[in-house]
DNA sequence: TGTACATCAGTGAACGCGCGTTCACTGATGTAC
DNA sequence: TGTACATCAGTGAACGCGCGTTCACTGATGTAC
């Protein structure tokens, strides 16, 4: 039963959104193209009209779930804000939903080159504003200082998620939130 | 054909080691058991009776990749040789032998919780063994601080593989290792 | 120390399942006149 | 605007392969006497 142009668009896009959720949350090699599909609300055999591949999916999922992080950032207006909310207990648990960074940075490391590309050109972007909000005494220190807090971000949130112990993991927030979040490092608590 | 107890020992105990860089390498769900026995020089069949499941082993490989993380760092004196050795351009390159926190983190947070018992452990001695490098008023400022070192070495190192673009991932390494060395935070450089 | 037997690490084939991909088919949509 | 036909999004079955696991078997090791 053909279908729409537009409802086809919707379902295509349906297809992105979920596989950039369950990829987040299960890994590329942890969820099928059937799941994927059955979450859409379809069945698997209509995949290949929307994509070449598994891999071209997955290219498509990173990219529209780095751009819901770059719009998230962007909605935010000072570091302190941006970080508290990054490194929220809700960010860690929703992983499905969370900075893609953090859920799929290995993953995207180990495969082809779509999805590198698009991550590398969202780093360049999330360092440009995080390095607009920091303070430093020329570009190049702010542009530094922004990787470093980057780094910071992600790694505390990798960490918080792997281990498994409530009270460490809430512990690696708070320490993170406390050092990235805008105060001077090396200040008392 | 029987072997001996101590070539059985020795068997298993390769197992586990080429499991733990491959794992490294291709994450769990990447490499198969047949893979895994092959490159150990043994047929798959023998898995089970040294291994309940891929899962058990898996609580080994992560084991040994952590031990052998641990060993690395109390190897080193300072806080600044540490970092070098850690955020080079050759441990990136080496995925298979390097950080297990970046190689497989993301990996273990899907996982069992054999892992990540073992990861937190893990965790809580790379903490300890920063702090007593780090300066800082207090011991708490101090674990504060090697907290958020940890995750700063674990997320540089984690976007510095992810990013298809050898440039900018030579400037993360440099900028991280710049601002988590053992420069004062905000120095010039 | 030597012999007889039980054990069991390792082999290689097989099983069953899931997954990525293909395909013939359906029937509503889109288009040409 | 209406009609006839081509297109093609979606369906459901099928294919082939790889993977985790099991199993009957082998023959050297380990043990009991």
């Amino acid at each position: 039963m053909r279908v729409t142009r537009e409802k086809a668009a919707e379902n295509r896009a349906k297809i992105v959104a979920t596989a950039s959720r369950l990829f987040r949350e299960k890994g590329f090699d942890g969820v099928g193209l059937d799941a994927i599909m059955e979450e859409a609300d379809l069945t698997h055999g209509g995949f290949y009209r929307h994509f070449r591949s598994k891999d071209d999916l997955a290219t498509e999922a990173v990219a529209y779930g780095l751009a819901a992080s770059a719009q998230r950032q962007a909605a935010q207006t000072s570091l302190g804000g941006y970080v508290a909310g990054y490194l929220s207990a809700l960010h860690r648990d929703s992983r499905g939903t969370g900075c893609l960074l953090a859920g799929l940075g290995g993953d995207v490391a180990r495969h082809g080159t779509g999805p590198r590309q698009k991550l590398a050109a969202h780093v360049r972007g999330q360092i440009d504003r995080l390095a607009g909000w920091l303070g430093g005494r020329s570009a190049a220190a702010r542009r530094e200082q922004a990787i470093a807090t980057l780094s910071g971000l992600v790694g505390a949130l990798v960490l918080a998620r792997a281990v498994d112990d409530s009270e460490l993991s809430d512990e690696i927030l708070a320490s993170a939130r406390a050092v990235f979040g805008g105060r001077t490092p090396g200040d008392e608590r």
